[in-house]
DNA sequence: CGTATTTCAGGATAACTGAAATCT
DNA sequence: CAGATTTCAGTTTTCCTGAAATAC
């Protein structure tokens, strides 16, 4: 019988679980979730995003994106827009006060993920790193 | 700003939830989570654990142990014993109906994460196991 | 009329808290 | 008496489903 640690993908759920769990105590004292972090970061990869493109690339129910985009406006991070061509949709982008927090806790978000890659070296990290994105393939930043 | 996909933890936190979607899926027809599963396979290691081992090795909340082993029970695939030494614990053993479930399923879960890691070569897998356990440490199996 | 986008309400799951019972 | 182990009850959080409203 194969021991659990055999098995790369039960590794990949351990090891995301623990994963989101430094980012969610790191984020804790600025009153957001990892859900929140992200939806902030993949914002500032462009220039706003439609509720449904936020749904399909970062993988949360559009029922869920309504809640998130809620809390991020109650804190003045984001603020959602009319699409010009859709009047269905509505665009949600960064406002100045959520880029200043993004800048802000930039460098404290890269030492979570240090902290849980402590046992590679540098070169190792990228090889890691990598392997992940290919693992992501196309269907997910 | 850094891209989403940039950062490593976040990879992992996102393929992680992938990857226990997949193996939930696969399990749905038997009844069981992969929380379960989780359990089964770590007895199936050894001669037997305390629940307070399942939890810290699985990183389960104690209480949640309680009904995780309730429901292996109730399936025929664990069985609880008084531990000889300590008569505060309890030692959850496999049966040998669990044993069959694991013999079973075992190639179906194979096939679980060959299909996550379709987009990488036999040595790329292999190299990405050696990273990740290296990254689990000692913390976990 | 069928489909797409957002939103809300509801229930179902899961996770954490606190405390009790038992024992070391 | 302090601490460990299991268990339970209650609460909170999260997630999914279904449906409504609006628009394509």
């Amino acid at each position: 019988m194969r021991a659990l640690h055999a098995d790369t993908g039960y590794l990949l759920y351990r090891l995301g679980l623990r994963s989101g769990q430094l980012f969610n105590t790191f984020l804790q004292e600025s009153g957001l979730r990892l859900r929140h972090y992200a939806v902030l970061r993949f914002l500032a990869t462009g220039e706003g995003a439609l509720q449904r493109e936020l749904s399909a690339q970062l993988g949360y129910d559009p029922s869920a994106i309504v809640g998130l985009v809620d809390d991020l406006e109650k804190l003045g991070f984001a603020e959602r827009r009319p699409a010009p061509d859709d009047r269905r949709s509505r665009i949600v982008v960064l406002t100045e006060d959520g880029r200043a927090f993004l800048r802000d806790t930039d460098q404290a978000g890269q030492e979570v993920t240090d902290e849980l890659l402590t046992p590679l070296a540098p070169a190792e990290r990228k090889t890691l790193h990598t392997l992940l994105l290919r693992v992501a393939g196309n269907r997910l930043a």
